[in-house]
DNA sequence: GATGAATGAGTCTTCATTCAT
DNA sequence: GATGAATGAAGACTCATTCAT
C-alpha cells in the first residue's frame, strides 16, 4: 500500500538479459522436475533453485503450466534428434550396403545409449505428462505421431529399397518405437542396467526375425 | 444388503455393510479417476458420486491416497487378467498343436479386445500412477515385473517345447508388452482406432517372423 | 501429501448452521468494510474478526467478491427501508390533510435521521461500490434506479392528488435524492453533525419553495 | 521540446524536460483512469501508454499515489472552473439586471454541459477517489468544501442584491450542488441522457420555485 | 536521464483431512 | 455409522517499487 517502507534487497541481484533468463529457468525447471516430478515441484522450489524472486518468475512466463511445456519442448526435441529417422535422399543410405541387420543394429544402439543417459529426462514425458492439461496431451500425442511417423518413413524407405519385408510400416514403428518405450521405463522403474551392447543385438535380432521357429535364421543356424 | 432410514438431514441415510460400502466407493472412484484423472478428481467428487459425505469416507478409507492405491489394484488385476499366462502345467499347452502362429494370434487378438474395451481404465495406469507416491511407484514397477515375467514364462514354455526360436525370453517378453502397449497408447491418445483383427494379424505377424527379409514366411510368399 | 501428519485444531472450532453462518459473515464484513473500505480489507481481516479459518469462508462464499456483493444487498435493503415510499394505495394518504409541508418534513427528518444512524453503512455503498466489478456497478445503478423511482412515485402521487406542482417527477426525485446525498456526504467525510431537525426544517422549505423571491412563502412572511 | 534519440534497445529514447514529462505522464494516467478506473490499472498501463520504461516514471513521481493526487488535482481545478462564482465584485454582477431566474438557468446550462463533456473525468472523483489514502479523502473533502463555498458565495451575493429570499445559504448551495451530482452520476451510469437544455430548464424551475404548490410561479400559471 | 530486469510482501484460493453433533 | 461444517497448511500469482547498467 501506500505506506509500505519495506527494504528490500535482501537477496544480491542477479541481472540477465531476457532470453539468457527464460533458458536459465527452463534448464533448471527441467532438473527439478525430473527429479522430483511435476506436481511435488513449487513455484518456490524452482525460484530456490534459480537463484531468483517469485516475481522474476512471473516477468518470463505466465505460470507453472507454461514452464513445464517448455521444458517439454525441450525433452520432445532431444526425443527427436535421438531417433533422427533415415530419410529416402540421406547419404547414409548409400552405406547399409548388404548388412541391413548391421544398420539396424547401429540406430537401435544409439538410441538405446541416449535414452540410458537421458533416463531422467524421460521421466518427465512419461510420469508428468500425462494427465496434465489438454494443451500437454496434444504436445505428447503429436511427438508420439512423429516419432512413429519417422520411425515408419524410415521403414517405408527401406522397404522399398528391397532390404526388409513388406509389411505394414505403421504396425513394425510401433513395434519398435514400443519395444524401446518398455526399455526406457524398465530403465527408469528398476535400476537394472543390462550391458546396452548386448541389449542392442537383443532388440535386433528379435525385430528382424521375430521369435518364430520357421525363420531362415533359424534355418541357418542349423 | 443396504437400508436406506430417513433422517432429519438433507438427505436420507443410507446404511451398508463395510465391505459393500468400502466397494462401493472403490468402484466409484475408479470411474471418475478414469474420466478425469486424480489430481483433478476431489474428495468432494467422490463424495458426491457415492451419495456420502467427506466423514463417511474417511470411516472406510485412510484417505485419498489409499482410495486410488485401491483402485490400482483393481486395474492391475483386470491387466493380469487379461494376459493369463500359459503355465508349463495348463490344459491348454495340448490345445496349440503345430499351429503355434494361431496360437499367439488368438492370445493377441484376446488381449487387444480387452484393451480397447478398457482403455479408460488402462489410463488411470499410465497417466495417474506415474509420478504418484513411492509407494504407487512400487506397485507398478511390481505390475511390470510380474506382467513381463508372466510374458516371459509363456515364451519360455513355448520355447522349451520346441515350437518358437531359441531368443531371450526376458527380451522377447518386453518386445510384446511394449507393443501392447504402444498400442494401447494409441488408443488412448485417440489418434486411430483400426479394426482389431487385422491388428492382431499384423502384431502377431511381426512378433513372430519380424520384418526382416530373410524370413520363412517371405520364402513362402514367394 | 500423502505424508502431512499436521496436528489441526489450534483454534476451537465453533459449529453453526450454513445460514446462520454466512449472515454472520456479512454482518461481520459489512462492519469492516464500513470501517477500514473495501480494498483495505483482507479475507484475512474477515476470518479473524469471523473467528473462522480462510478455509471456512470459503466454504460458504465463492470469493472476496461475492461477500462484498451480499454486504452491498444488506445496505442496499437498508436504504430502500428508509425512503419507502407513498404508495397510491396507502392509508398515509389520507393522514396528510393540508399539511403537506409538515408531511414531507416528517418524512425527510425521517430520511436524515436514518442517514445520520447509518452513516458508517453508506460509506460502503459511497466509497467502495463504484468503480468496482461490472455486477457490482449494475447493482448500483439498479438501487439509484429503483431510489429515484420511490421518489418519483411518490411525487406523481402527490402530484395526482394536487397537492404539489405539476413540475416533472422524475427531476424532482433527482433533486430530493441529490440532496440528501450531498448531505450524506458531508456527514461521511466532515464530521460536522448539525442539528437534524433544524436541517430537516431547511431542506423542505428549499425543496418546497425553492429559493426564488417570487414564491408565496416569501409573500406570507411580508 | 522533446527529441528522439535512437539506442540500442527495443524502443528509441525520448528526452523530455522534466516538467514536460510530468505533464505528458499526468494527462495519459488521467485519460487511463477515467477509462479504467484506478484499481484496475497498472503502473505497467501507464508507462506502457506513455512509451517510458518503469524506472523512468519513478525519476518522475514518487509512486502511483502521487500521480494520482496530481490527476485528481487537475480534474478538481476542472470542476472549480465549471462552477466559477459569481463574487461579489465581478462585472458580470450588473448584467443580471431583473431576470435572476434566466441567470441562474445560464449557469446550471453551462455546469450540466461541462458535466456532460467530461463525464469520464468525473468518474475519477466519484469512483477512485473515495475510499483512497487519507491524504485523498483530505482532497475530496477540501473540493467540497470549497465548491459548496463558491456557490454559497454566490447565493449570498444574490441575497444580499435582494435578487433571492433570505434561505440559509450553506443548505441552499448543498441543495444546488448535490443536484448536479445526482444528475452527473446519472450520466455516469449512463440510465438517461436527456436534452440539457430541457433539463437545465427544469432544474432552475425547481431550485428557483420548489415543487409546492403555492409558490407565485403556480399563480402566475393560473 | 532512461532503461527494464529484479524484487518480495501481500493476497487470494484450494482441498485433503478432522471432529463435534 | 453417518454427517457436514470447520480447519489451515500449502501453493499460485500480482504489482508497486528498486537499482545496476
Amino acid at each position: 500500500m501506500s505506506s509500505t517502507v519495506s527494504v528490500k534487497g535482501d537477496r544480491p541481484r542477479t541481472y540477465m538479459s531476457r532470453s539468457e533468463r527464460r533458458a536459465m529457468i527452463v534448464r533448471t525447471a527441467k532438473d527439478i522436475f525430473a527429479r522430483k516430478g511435476f506436481h511435488r515441484t513449487s513455484i518456490e522450489d524452482i525460484c530456490t533453485a534459480c537463484g531468483i524472486a517469485h516475481g522474476t518468475l512471473y516477468l518470463h512466463f505466465q505460470g507453472k503450466d507454461e514452464i513445464f511445456r517448455h521444458v517439454l519442448i525441450h525433452v520432445m526435441d532431444a526425443i527427436q534428434e535421438m531417433i533422427r529417422p533415415l530419410s529416402s535422399d540421406s547419404p547414409e543410405k548409400d552405406n547399409i550396403g548388404d548388412d541391413v541387420f548391421n544398420f539396424i543394429y547401429q540406430k537401435n544402439l544409439r538410441i538405446l545409449r541416449a535414452i540410458e543417459k537421458n533416463r531422467n529426462l524421460l521421466r518427465i514425458v512419461f510420469r508428468d505428462a500425462p494427465g496434465h492439461s489438454r494443451e500437454v496431451e496434444m504436445m505428447l500425442s503429436q511427438m508420439f505421431k512423429v516419432t512413429i511417423g519417422q520411425i515408419e518413413t524410415e521403414q517405408t524407405v527401406l522397404r522399398d529399397m528391397g532390404l526388409i519385408r513388406d509389411v505394414d510400416p505403421r504396425i513394425s514403428a510401433q513395434l519398435v518405437v514400443g519395444t524401446m518405450m518398455m526399455v526406457c521405463l524398465n530403465y527408469m522403474l528398476k535400476q537394472e542396467v543390462p550391458d546396452v551392447e548386448w541389449l542392442a543385438q537383443q532388440v535386433t535380432d528379435l525385430q528382424f526375425y521375430g521369435y518364430g521357429k520357421n525363420s531362415l535364421q533359424e534355418k541357418r543356424e542349423n
